[in-house]
RNA sequence: GCGCCUAUAGCUCAACCGGAUAGAGCAACGGCCUUCUAAGCCGUAGGUUGCAGGUUCGAGUCCUGCUGGGCGCGCCA
């Protein structure tokens, strides 16, 4: 309807070109918006106030003449001038109730857009270091991610969701190397844990599992791992000297093969863990990338080559130095370290490139918050690479600052003092956490308070909407108590006899979820979904209570049959969207 | 010190890429179940949109400065 009328206006406006009130060569982007008020109709333009400036003549004139050459339209049936020159629709009834019978022929369906063309996009979420079950902080960037990548494929996009898992590098030799301490714990030696090592509870139930598989053979004498092995913290030492030490230690009295055989089970056990937490959350991959994958093909070295090739690469005090200052970042960027080493950052730059060559019409990366930092260098890579910016696109989740009633809760991965995202689900169910975690701006901080979270009733908005679509399942399962069917046909042959407000309402807000769909996915805002789903649900629990579905009258009972079957598949729809169940009884 | 994000009702948050009287929920107060699920509905109250300027027909939204909060600035990952 909105494109109808921007056509009807697109017209008028071609008409008083050639009448020469306008210039000819004004190409304006005419904007059709839905009125908050009543009194301004159905939709509304703001194009008068627009032009008024070019056409050199006041607002309310121009929309005067705007007006008057505007075409016929049969879903129009009066159109005013109001304020400083808006134009103010007012829509068919007939125009207004179509939406209810393109919802019940197009189920499930209703509200997907072509826009993405089928365009591929990649989009890497969560990607958090497979060190540790994840907490309530990533839930908000899988909740998320998860959101706008299934409104992007609503939206016609073909979504490829990637997690990147960053099994290589140091905070992964820590790892593995406590869980052999652990082992060898369970083994009966006995020593001060590292105060920098991994003390999470299911460390040692990794280790439990490196015991299962490999029984004592991977047991070495305490004090021959600690043989020279630098003090630690509590000892006068230091903590990080301390746990690399231990580290060589492991990889030296292991050897390589005992120490991956160590290492490999730590990384999948986690990484499994994660998959399988973030699937019951309905967080869902398409791939899981692993960058030890990156080094071990070559494809760190390949795009190395790409940029010293292309002149980007130079070398100071024995190491080598991406120059992204040259595209505006901070400073120069070390790639591989004077110890030959190479960089997080190189696997980062391979990985960009990787994403390009594998022919991704769009890459979206969601960070948390922290991340904003690389930004900049991660644009320069882009540009160094030869891609185009606009391939590019990012998003910063923030945090969300945890609560336990008024006071905040301190959270620490390596003290092991967090609460999990699997803690959060089993307490407030997965629904909830979903809408709760989309429900706000992502790039708006958020307080969540874990005893309102957790509280598990009418604070948690996500049963609002799902009672709204209870209800309407409601009503359909009485029928037949009164020796009554739903007959659709005649529902929706009697639809003008819908005219309450709270029935029209009704079907405006039907009319506009392929708009708020397109917009979210477009605009990376699933917060906007959540919005409208409560607004609709509000309406209709407005309607519910206003209104009796199970009348006498066989058209008018049929006739808001059809109304709430199509308020409860678009309910339907969006939550699906969002993750969120829709129940049928409550 | 430099950079990014942010500031809206007592609390948690919206406001459709500059539009009409800034909206919900929770908390507070008052009503509505012998009628389709009261996890609901209706009503009352609550605001100088952090502060000060600027841009224009028009600013919560854009620009500048200031203040408060969050985060980031390693040859760490």
């Amino acid at each position: 309807m909105k494109e109808h009328i921007a056509e009807l206006i697109g017209s008028a406006i071609d008409t008083l070109k050639q009448q020469e009130v306008l210039p000819a060569d004004l190409t304006p982007r005419i904007m059709v918006e839905n009125t908050k008020d009543k009194a301004h109709g159905d939709f509304a333009t703001n194009i008068a106030l627009m032009l008024a400036k070019p056409a050199g003549c006041a607002p309310r004139d121009l929309a005067q003449k705007l007006v008057d050459a505007l075409p016929e339209s049969q879903n129009v049936t009066q159109v005013d001038i109001a304020g400083p020159g808006f134009i103010n629709f007012f829509a068919s009834a007939a125009t207004i109730t179509a939406v209810v019978g393109k919802v019940l022929s197009e189920k499930d369906q209703y509200g997907l857009s072509q826009v993405g063309q089928k365009q591929k996009i990649q989009v890497e979420f969560v990607s958090a270091n497979p060190t540790g079950p994840l907490h309530v902080g990533h839930g908000r960037g899988a909740a998320y991610g998860a959101t706008v990548s299934d409104l992007l494929a609503a939206a016609g996009f073909d979504v490829h969701r990637e997690y990147y898992v960053n099994d290589a590098g140091r905070q992964m030799d820590i790892l593995a190397t406590s869980v052999w301490l652990r082992y060898l714990e369970s083994n009966g030696e006995s020593f001060d844990f590292p105060s920098n090592g991994y003390k999470g509870d299911y460390i040692r139930d990794i280790a439990a599992k490196v015991q299962a598989q490999f029984e004592t053979s991977l047991v070495k004498a305490a004090a021959d791992v600690f043989a020279g092995v630098p003090a630690d913290e509590p000892q006068g030492g230091d903590k990080e000297a301390h746990i690399d030490g231990l580290i060589a230690q492991a990889k030296a009295l292991l050897g390589a093969e005992g120490y991956e055989q160590v290492f490999d089970i730590a990384l999948e056990d986690i990484r499994g863990d994660i998959e399988n937490d973030l699937g019951e959350f309905g967080v869902k991959y398409e791939e899981w990338f692993s960058e030890r994958s990156l080094t071990r093909g070559g494809d760190v070295e390949t795009a190395l080559k790409k940029l010293t090739d292309a002149g980007h690469i130079y070398e100071e005090n024995g190491a080598q130095w991406f120059r992204s200052t040259a595209f505006g970042d901070d400073k120069d960027r070390c790639v591989v370290r004077d110890n030959g080493m190479t960089t997080y950052f190189a696997s980062d730059i391979a990985y960009m490139h990787n994403k390009f060559e594998r022919g991704f019409d769009k890459v979206l990366y969601l960070f948390g918050a922290d991340h904003h930092g690389y930004l900049p260098r991660l644009k320069a890579v882009c540009q160094a690479l030869g891609y185009p910016l606009d391939k590019l696109d990012f998003r910063l989740v923030q945090f969300a600052i945890l609560y336990r009633g008024s006071e905040r809760v301190q959270m620490s991965t390596r003290s092991g003092s967090f609460v999990t995202l699997r803690e959060l689900r089993d307490e407030v169910g997965n629904d909830a956490a979903r809408f709760f975690y989309v429900s706000r701006k992502s790039d708006q901080h958020m307080g969540f308070d874990l005893d309102l979270a957790k509280s598990q009733s009418k604070d948690n908005p996500v049963y609002y909407i799902q009672y709204a679509h209870a209800r309407a399942c409601s009503v359909m399962r009485k029928l037949p108590e009164h020796g009554w069917s739903f007959d659709q046909a005649a529902g929706l042959a009697a639809l003008e006899k819908l005219d309450s407000d709270y029935e029209k309402d009704l079907m405006v807000a039907l009319a506009r979820y392929p708009e708020v769909l397109e917009s979210c996915a477009l605009n990376y805002e699933p917060h906007v979904m959540a919005q409208y789903l409560k607004d609709l649900a509000s309406d209709f629990h407005s309607c519910y209570n206003a209104l009796k579905v199970l009348e006498d009258d066989a058209q008018i009972r049929n006739a808001r049959l059809a109304l709430g079957e199509a308020v409860r598949q678009v309910l339907a729809n969006g939550l699906q969207l969002l993750g969120v169940s829709a129940p049928e009884e409550m």
